[in-house]
RNA sequence: GCCCGGAUGGGGUAGCGGCUAUCCUCUGGGACUGUGGAUCCCAGGAGGCGGGUUCAAAUCCCGCUCCGGGCCCCA
């Protein structure tokens, strides 16, 4: 019996590495721009850590296993808390705010299905330590800039959960159940709760608030309903749409995770079904949870896997040559190999055994670019004989040459 | 955890109780001892696992595993 891949993972083959490292340079680089420097922790963690922070949901399906002395382990179901954890362990000295992004795999078990797996990639980042309404402006701008930059059609809502938690304050210990009816838009099981606590004046203005989306408007409508100090997400918004930033305010947002304080935010794509949601975030605070003096956050996470799924732009594959390694001549072949690796030339050396025309075959399977020829003849002449592989052309060339002229036909054409 | 649909060489498939399991592709070699993509030849390789029914199972039945999609939850 051949062994497979557990559920829920995925293999991936090199061109679809090549289409994820493309997806990843992009956000990486966006990332950098505004400032976010790359943190990494560890890919497990005491499972208290996330027991802690995230309700049953996540701690359902999270991968807990114990280790040789007993310690309670699980596989990070998301990388929000581990840096927070790290945070509060070993920044809490640095200048803030902090500007950290990160990029791994989270693992969950859940039951697989399109673009949703049981190891699945995380991009995100998170600014610590400011609780303006800039630092939820900053944020927000950033997720809509990497989205941009995939070239992905997407929407995204803008919301706030403290409106939400201020109208259910009533509920007392009820409200959280309240806030994930409310995230599954569960309309049934409102009314049920509302009306076994007996409040169905409250009911009422929950749900017109959760049915607010829309532009500006929205705002005005929600004051009307709830006692709250609205100017921070007016701020928010007003700014957002002077830096060109399209969104939508939704109050219906409310978020799985209750840790989660002010703006929240989620953007949706088309094209992936039930699993249209690529990024979620908003404002937080975690760090008094690990042991930390009470600090604001904001952040956001990219499903990657979605994103890359939907990312239809193509990666730059780097131009290979192949050297014609001919018997009693590989010396000749891998010093000439090496000549071009220098010069950040891809060349590889047949390592078959094969003869000329093999060679060229393979050449041809693999899309390289060039053929040089080496043979005893050329290395006689001191001429290396350079094929085009798209053409068909040949043409001879001075071996001291050889690096310059491959170079030279390998640039980019801008 | 629940619901639906699947599983035949590496990939794509045909057969749907009875010959040595079909075809395409692929991989390696050769025709062709130094010039690729074409052609031809040779070789390689398969019914997820376990049980049952039957003289006989890839084919029918049951269980499990895995895959795809949906619910739930999320990224």
């Amino acid at each position: 019996m051949r062994i497979e891949r557990p559920r829920g993972t995925r293999d991936f083959l090199p061109e679809e590495m090549e289409k994820r490292r493309e997806v990843e340079r992009r956000l990486r680089k966006l990332a950098e721009s505004f400032g976010y420097r790359e943190v990494s922790t560890p890919t497990f963690e005491h499972s208290e850590l996330f027991k802690r922070k995230s309700g049953e949901g996540i701690v359902e399906e999270m991968y807990v296993f114990e280790d040789k002395s007993k310690r309670e382990l699980a596989l990070r179901p998301e990388l929000t808390a581990p840096i927070i954890r790290m945070f509060v362990n070993e920044c809490s000295r640095m200048p803030r705010p902090l500007r950290f992004y990160y990029f791994g795999n989270c693992f969950r078990y859940e039951r697989p299905q399109k673009a949703r797996y049981r190891e699945f990639w995380q991009f995100g980042v998170e600014l610590i330590g400011s609780e303006s309404y800039l630092a939820d402006l900053e944020v927000i701008l950033l997720a809509y800039k990497m989205l941009e930059s995939l070239e992905i059609d997407f929407e995204l809502h803008i919301g706030h959960v403290g409106l939400l938690r201020n109208l259910l304050k009533p509920l007392g210990e009820e409200s959280s159940k309240a806030m994930r009816l409310i995230d599954k838009k569960d309309e049934e099981g409102l009314r049920k709760l509302f009306s076994e606590l007996g409040m169905r004046d409250l009911e009422e203005k929950v749900l017109r608030l959760t049915e607010l989306v829309g532009g500006k408007e929205v705002i005005e409508e929600a004051k009307e309903i709830v006692d709250f100090d609205f100017n921070h997400v007016e701020k928010l918004s007003d700014l957002l749409e002077s830096l060109g930033v399209k969104h939508r305010i939704n109050f219906g947002i409310a978020r799985g995770l209750d840790y989660y304080t002010g703006v929240v935010f989620e953007c949706y794509a088309k094209g992936l079904g039930a699993q249209k949601q690529i990024c979620g975030g908003g404002s937080y605070e975690l760090a008094q949870i690990f042991g930390g003096e009470r600090t604001p956050a904001t952040g956001f996470a990219i499903g990657f896997d979605r994103v890359c799924e939907l990312f239809k732009g193509d990666s730059v594959k780097k131009p290979v040559v192949v050297i014609v390694n001919f018997p009693g001549l590989e010396k000749n072949a891998f010093e000439l190999a090496m000549r071009l690796r220098e010069s950040d030339i891809t060349a590889v050396v047949d390592v078959m055994g094969r003869n000329l025309k093999k060679q060229l075959s393979y050449a041809n399977d693999i899309n390289a670019e060039y053929a040089v020829i080496i043979g005893e003849s050329e290395v006689k002449g001191g001429v290396f004989r350079v094929k085009n592989l798209k053409t068909g052309e040949q043409l001879d060339v001075e071996a001291e040459n050889i690096t310059t002229f491959l170079s030279e036909l390998l640039k980019p054409k801008t």
